[in-house]
RNA sequence: GGCCUGUUGGUGAAGUGGCUUAACACACUGCCCUCUCAAGGCAGCAUUCACGGAUUCGAAUUCCGUACAGGCUACCA
């Protein structure tokens, strides 16, 4: 086929298209940004919601982007209709709307080199083609799904490389009257790439995380216009990508095996290739084997999931980090002050396997995380978590806010605040002595312990208890209270005698522990003592007593 | 079948030819501290880096093979 012919080639194909490259390379013209700005993107599909993966991709997206002064855009990959949901974009948005990954650009906010929906993109992606077609780099293909279906079969019969390529491309070289009439006897086609390449050269491309990397060049027609007209992944991304001017395309690793087709995709259209940077996929492990973070299967790998459970988004973010680039944990173990803002995160520390998802490591994380907040800021937090997901309990909260800050505030002046907290939804139960409401209501029945306590001895110790002591005053005090009435007063003088005693001071304060909080372990018993006032205690040895059915 | 990539302890990993008798963190175990718990302190937890060869005075680090795992091989992304 000759220039003439492909010219009208071109116009069968695509009468519609009425402009030509060089009107979208000067309507997106190159962004004006400073030296080493990046440019990301990240492009799910509407499918509602954000997979975990997904997450850690965008994060990687939105981290890299602004410690360069660059731009993180959103693009909506919607080629495909089957993994469209209705309303699915919204989903997306909210998602990250929640972990509070904001693009510059997007469909929602707008900016220079939109539509960022592929969907509204049709006519932009065709423009190419047609040019491609001109150039001879683009066919109709009319081979049915059959006849391909066949030619696999006898592929995988030969054991040779599978897909349409060399001789199993019969229609890279119709004429113009053959394709004419095909057309007009309303054969249905895709539109291929006419590929220069030969497998028996050898590309190499330097990926940002694994390096550099030696691929067979692509020789594969694949197509790049579907039948409906719509463009695959590999088209778009290109153009896009081109169009937009990302600098860094951030995807899961399995795409390297379309590097060679990209590269050349960018060459042939003249464009100029991005950096790439393909991440680990997130794993899980089980029953010994490894495999991807699955939404179907892994209640976790929905990004939503950690909300209802009451983990902090800044604990998740915290553990993206710590898997994005392996030494942050020790940088942010030394630098509690700082936040992922202040880290500055590089490709070569990013791992190159896959990343095993752990939740242990997240909950230390999440712990941590809650050590670092006052006591202020933790009620804050839970009761905007319970509002959503436990109004029984933000009601209860917001009527004891004055006390539930004092309780949540104990020990938090100390250099080693307590690490008690991991969620949310475990303020409820581990501060359950601190609403009175709740602790009626649940009374003792959580304890498990089967001991009975000497509520006489509590009795007895609460006619001499004052409430205005410091903390070893208090201390003090109780020891003399222990040996006044036959128990040691530290647990080593205990041991060197134990039959001399009934117990020691521990012993005398368990009783004072379960009596007050109905829990075994609390934090600091005076500091609950004191928040709680005489009153209440005394009214909580009675609701111990009722409870043990004493008296 | 073909093409890529990976393989360091229970887990995430550091390590880029000698500083490694393999960092750090999580988990676990023991001890200490202690009013309980949490935290903290100390100690233990791979004599060895999937396996086999090669290069080298010297290799977890380079090369070659094998095994295993993952990805891709769609008109899905």
């Amino acid at each position: 086929m000759n220039q003439e012919d492909r010219n009208k080639l071109a116009e069968l194909l695509f009468p519609n298209i009425d402009k030509d490259r060089n009107y979208y390379e000067e309507k997106y013209p190159e962004r004006d940004l400073p030296d080493g700005a990046m440019v990301t993107r990240f492009g799910p599909s509407p499918t509602g919601f954000v997979h975990m993966g997904s997450l850690f991709g965008s994060f990687c997206d939105s981290v890299f982007a602004k410690q360069s002064n660059g731009i993180f855009f959103l693009r909506i990959e919607d080629t495909d209709q089957k993994r469209s949901v209705e309303n699915g974009v919204d989903g997306i948005f909210n998602d990250l709307d929640a972990f509070d990954i904001i693009p510059d650009e997007s469909s929602r906010v707008g900016g220079n080199y939109g539509p960022y929906i592929q969907s509204e993109r049709t006519e932009i992606y065709q423009t190419y083609v047609k040019d491609l077609i001109k150039q001879g780099y683009a066919y109709p293909c009319f081979m049915t799904e059959e006849e391909i279906a066949d030619i696999r079969e006898e592929q995988e019969i030969n054991k040779t490389k599978l897909g349409i390529y060399g001789v199993y491309a019969q229609d890279r070289d119709l004429s113009l009257d053959e394709i004419e009439n095909k057309i007009s006897q309303g054969e249905e086609y895709v539109i291929r790439l006419k590929s220069p390449g030969n497998d028996k050269n050898e590309v190499e491309i330097v990926d940002c995380v694994k390096g550099k990397i030696k691929f067979p060049e692509n020789d594969m027609d694949i197509v790049l216009l579907k039948k409906d007209g719509t463009p695959t992944y590999h088209l778009a991304h290109v153009i896009d990508d081109h169009l937009m001017h990302t600098t860094h395309v951030i995807r899961g690793d399995e795409w390297v095996s379309s590097i060679p087709l990209h590269v050349q995709l960018f060459d042939i259209l003249g464009f100029k290739r991005p950096e790439y940077v393909h991440t680990a996929a997130i794993t899980k492990k089980e029953n010994g084997n490894i495999r991807k973070l699955s939404k179907r299967k892994d209640p976790e790998a929905k990004v939503s999931y950690y909300d209802e459970v009451g983990i902090p988004i800044d604990a998740v973010k915290l553990y993206l980090a710590t898997i994005l680039n392996s030494n942050f944990e020790e940088w942010y173990l030394q630098n509690s002050d700082k936040t992922i803002d202040d880290f500055t995160f590089t490709f070569d520390k990013m791992a190159i396997g896959g990343t095993l998802f752990d939740l242990d490591k997240l909950n230390n994380i999440s712990k941590t995380y809650f050590s670092h907040k006052s006591g202020e800021d933790v009620f804050e937090e839970t009761l905007n978590w319970a509002k959503r997901h436990d109004k029984e309990y933000a009601k209860l909260l917001e009527e004891n806010k004055e006390n539930m800050i004092k309780f949540l505030s104990i020990e938090k002046d100390s250099a080693r605040p307590r690490k008690d907290i991991s969620k949310y939804s475990d303020v409820r139960e581990e501060f359950s002595y601190a609403i009175d409401e709740l602790f009626i209501k649940e009374n003792y029945s959580k304890l498990t312990s089967e001991k009975n306590y000497d509520i006489a001895l509590m009795e007895k110790y609460v006619e001499t208890l004052n409430l205005k002591q410091t903390n070893e005053e208090w201390f003090e005090g109780v020891k003399e209270f222990s040996v006044n009435n036959g128990y040691a007063s530290n647990n080593k003088e205990f041991k060197k005698a134990p039959d001399a005693y009934k117990g020691h001071v521990g012993d005398v304060c368990e009783i004072f522990r379960v009596v007050i909080t109905g829990r075994t372990a609390s934090p600091d018993l005076y500091s609950i003592m004191q928040i709680l006032g005489i009153d209440k205690i005394k009214e909580r040895i009675e609701l111990y007593k009722k409870f043990k059915e004493i008296d």
